[in-house]
DNA sequence: CTTTTGACCTGACAGC
DNA sequence: TGCTGTCAGGTCAAAA
């Protein structure tokens, strides 16, 4: 379900009402996530105090006093406040509950998502410790681009989606970031001059930051924190459009395969 | 080191 | 209606 702007989203929508509360509760369902839930995490958390709800990639770290529960939404997840008299359904798999009663739900019918402590700097944990710059910040750049793509043969769009180039560009912005910078998502990335890696992460930055401030997109069941839905969706211009014609030069969009992942681009736009 | 492939898991949907 | 096959927003480990 959520690439980066929609975890950001999520983060935004959280904050206010985690920040400063007291965890009074850990209830986990079912540990079985893309790595087990740590058994002890409910010793280990209840009764610390948040001190922040931060974003690496598309982890979700809200750190404590005590550590930072590091959270990660897989492809299907969705962490959300919910009444704390809601009943859990099919794949809520994680509560928190906090001190003024407010649950924060994790959902996840494909359990691909992670729950997991680390105390410490939370960042160094050996998921994090490796991620490439985060996108919207100053470390990420033409320049960062265009030294991380010199030695690589594979296609550039696999390579954006490499969270060790660049922090948390998934299959959608990805396909997007490209079209915007018309660049075909098939070119070796060492072949990128320094001038479109400048336009392309300059287009990576737009439509991620164009996508937060929408809310996210919501595909399928997404929703936000807030279970208000997010509506970049509408601006696609080219992913999930293969057969439909090019917004921008009426050229039919195609589809190809790279990675097991869809690509969609425009064979005009795009060279 | 890089690249490629398979694995993890459930649900929705198309086609028969 | 039910079955089968395919696909889905992510990431990692293993093999080449």
């Amino acid at each position: 379900m959520p690439e980066l702007p929609e975890v950001e989203t999520t983060r935004r929508g959280l904050a206010p009402r985690m920040t400063g509360r007291r965890i009074a509760a850990v209830i986990v369902r079912e540990p079985r996530l893309r790595q087990r839930v740590p058994r002890r995490l409910a010793e280990q958390a209840t009764g610390a105090t948040i001190r922040s709800v931060d974003r690496r990639a598309k982890y979700l770290l809200i750190a404590t006093d005590r550590g930072t529960l590091i959270v990660h939404l897989g492809m299907s997840g969705r962490l959300w406040i919910v009444d704390r008299h809601t009943p859990p359904a099919a794949h809520d798999h994680f509560d928190l509950v906090l001190d003024d009663g407010t649950v924060i739900r994790l959902r996840d019918p494909r359990r691909f998502g992670l729950v997991l402590w680390q105390t410490g700097d939370a960042l160094a944990h050996p998921l994090l410790a490796r991620i490439g710059p985060e996108p919207l910040s100053l470390a990420f750049g033409g320049s960062a681009l265009h030294a991380a793509t010199r030695h690589r043969s594979a296609a550039i769009k696999l390579v954006l989606m490499d969270g060790h180039v660049v922090a948390g560009v998934g299959n959608i912005y990805a396909n997007e970031a490209l079209f915007r910078a018309g660049i075909r998502p098939t070119t070796p990335a060492r072949r990128i001059s320094r001038a479109r890696c400048d336009r392309l992460a300059e287009k990576v930055r737009e439509v991620l930051a164009e996508a937060i401030a929408a809310g996210g997109s919501s595909l399928r069941d997404y929703v936000g924190s807030d279970g208000e839905a997010g509506f970049f969706q509408d601006r696609f211009m080219v992913y999930g459009r293969a057969g439909e014609p090019c917004l921008r030069c009426a050229t039919t969009i195609r589809e190809l395969r790279q990675g097991q992942r869809a690509t969609f681009w425009c064979p005009r736009c795009q060279r």
